[in-house]
DNA sequence: CCCTATATACTCAATTCGAGTATATCAAAA
DNA sequence: TTTTGATATACTCGAATTGAGTATATAGGG
């Protein structure tokens, strides 16, 4: 056992908030191509915890005052971090995942807000099946599949058709999991589909030629933390009354549904989520009604707050429907 | 901004499995008192991944081979870590579950395995709601809310009954969320309750006089790990088919079933767990029965590993019910 | 006043859930 | 051999939840 290297924590924040229906994140836009989501190392010194040194440096390089915030990972795989040659300490990236309400109207500075789906297209099925996953991805990944070398199959559990399967429903009867963002975005990183993984020297980057881009890149691993965190709150959205804190103080109806279908990617049916809010108990009338929705003037509700003090409260249930 | 300090990982595994219808978690006890979790530092030359480092530590520790290994949290407090003064680089520790089948018939070196309930016997309700909640916990846990100093409160998003309520399910109408290990843990902390609080200097700790001990306390903050084990595994459950790993290669419903009641730590209603097991398609009838049982020959049955390939695939649904 | 767009309410069959009762099959006791 | 006790497995039934609709209400614009 050598000497250990130096480590440095390196605390990202996937600050995520929703509006007009597209969901967004905070991105600093340094040198134009690369995208990267707030940044910092942590220093035990100055930071009593990583949830403090996290809410630092968002205040520090964005102006911004998080509210709730959440862990989502730790990853310390080399090579990840690369972008430059492969100098300086081992860095370990903790991932964080952010919910704002209303997008702040101050300036933010070297900050803006980027759409989800620019950054993971595929992710994005509420006009129906992306065409570039048709198009683009799954023909690459089903070459990918075939083309499985020996030393790559040696130990692993899946076969690769059974990846394919699993993350990207190629093949029979499969179907999408909007909930495996990360192993998807993993497994075109794996494939060499991404620009990450060019530039990282990723030996199955260089398979491609002509390799159309799959989405905007970022910088170091940020593409995989944003995954981390969709994937999260896709799946917490289910089980937990997460949507409010994306909410303004009141919404109506259609508008909650609107967010949820953002994040979750995908279409709902109206009435039964309007029954399942409404019965579930987690918001109240205001008593006001909002006419800016063309037809019937909509309810306005509002969270109610309390149920966070009630049993394992529920999320916003809901299952897939026609729009 | 100071020059960082020197930082080290610290990666830390609760390996658990069941035997004899108790949850165990694999330990080593150095010092007689304070048993700990295998446990070393991540060294970024000798592991790729964090992942890696710790499957390297566990083999070196205890000889064992981990399976199924998934990460849980990380953990930066300063102070958490303390035992010894405060001297050395700040540990930030990784938390890792990992589940094993059948626990190792060959002898672990300086490991063997302690059971849950005795690092947190408030968290069994098999046999009913524990004593110790209602004849130490709770009394103890009032008096600190009402205790509440205002420098405590000041910014804090709920009040301590609150947090009762919430956590320990004092108060009217509130009832026991069985996932919410860690959070119980850390309130009892918070509070100086267990030994823990009281190691590390904590001020809250130094109001109690002849406190029983709450449970057998660990080194590190290794007792808040196996909690955030406890809370994974729970809700983890539910919706992936994750007891499996935990189980002999052939199994009857029941053992299944008392497997699921030990991990969840309240019992399950026995037909409707069978229904809801074998119509969910996770396992298949071997054939083969098991009259190992007393009464009528138990079917044998085992984990169907092709739902793995399946759609979302759903874990071992279950509602407390009577005995 | 009618048309269109939206919101909200109600319906209904299918499925799932919670909580039982009933029956089957072993081993050991009588 | 029969009984008894223990356990496993099967079946029942009302209540609740879900999926997918149809029906009605209320705004603004011609």
């Amino acid at each position: 056992m050598k000497e250990p290297a130096s480590i440095e924590i390196g605390l990202n924040a996937a600050i995520v908030g929703v509006r007009d229906s597209q969901p967004n994140v905070l991105v600093t836009r340094e040198g134009e191509k690369w995208d990267a989501l707030p940044y910092g190392p942590f220093s035990p010194l100055d930071h009593r915890t990583l949830d403090i040194g996290l809410r630092n440096w968002v205040r520090e390089q964005t102006g911004l005052e998080l509210g709730y915030v959440e862990q989502l990972y730790t990853f310390g795989d080399r090579g990840r971090h690369a972008q430059r040659g492969d100098a300086g300490p081992h860095v370990v990236s903790v991932g964080y995942l952010a919910l704002i309400g209303e997008e702040p109207q101050m300036e933010l500075k070297d900050a803006s807000f980027g759409r989800w789906y620019a950054y993971l297209p595929w992710e994005d099925w509420r006009a129906g099946k992306p065409d570039i996953l048709t198009d683009e991805i799954e023909p690459k990944l089903k070459q990918w599949a075939e083309q499985c070398e020996s030393d790559d199959a040696r130990e692993a559990a899946l076969t690769r058709p059974e990846r394919l399967r699993i993350c990207f429903a190629i093949g029979s009867g499969a179907d999408w999991d909007e909930e495996k963002v990360l192993e998807r975005y993993e497994l075109l990183y794996e494939a060499g589909l991404v620009a990450e993984a060019m530039r990282d020297g990723r030996r199955a980057a260089n398979h491609w030629k002509d390799l159309p881009q799959l989405g905007r890149p970022m910088q170091f691993d940020h593409r995989r933390v944003l995954s981390t965190a969709i994937s999260r709150l896709r799946g917490k959205l289910k089980y937990r009354p997460v949507v409010f804190e994306m909410m303004p103080e009141t919404f109506t109806l259609f508008e909650l549904q609107k967010t949820v279908e953002a994040i979750s990617g995908h279409h709902l049916h109206k009435q039964n989520f309007r029954r399942l809010v409404e019965n579930g108990g987690l918001v109240e009338n205001t008593g006001d009604v909002s006419t800016e929705t063309g037809g019937r003037p909509a309810k306005l509700f509002r969270f109610r707050r309390d149920v966070l003090l009630e049993r394992p409260s529920i999320g916003v249930r809901m299952k897939a429907g026609r729009a």
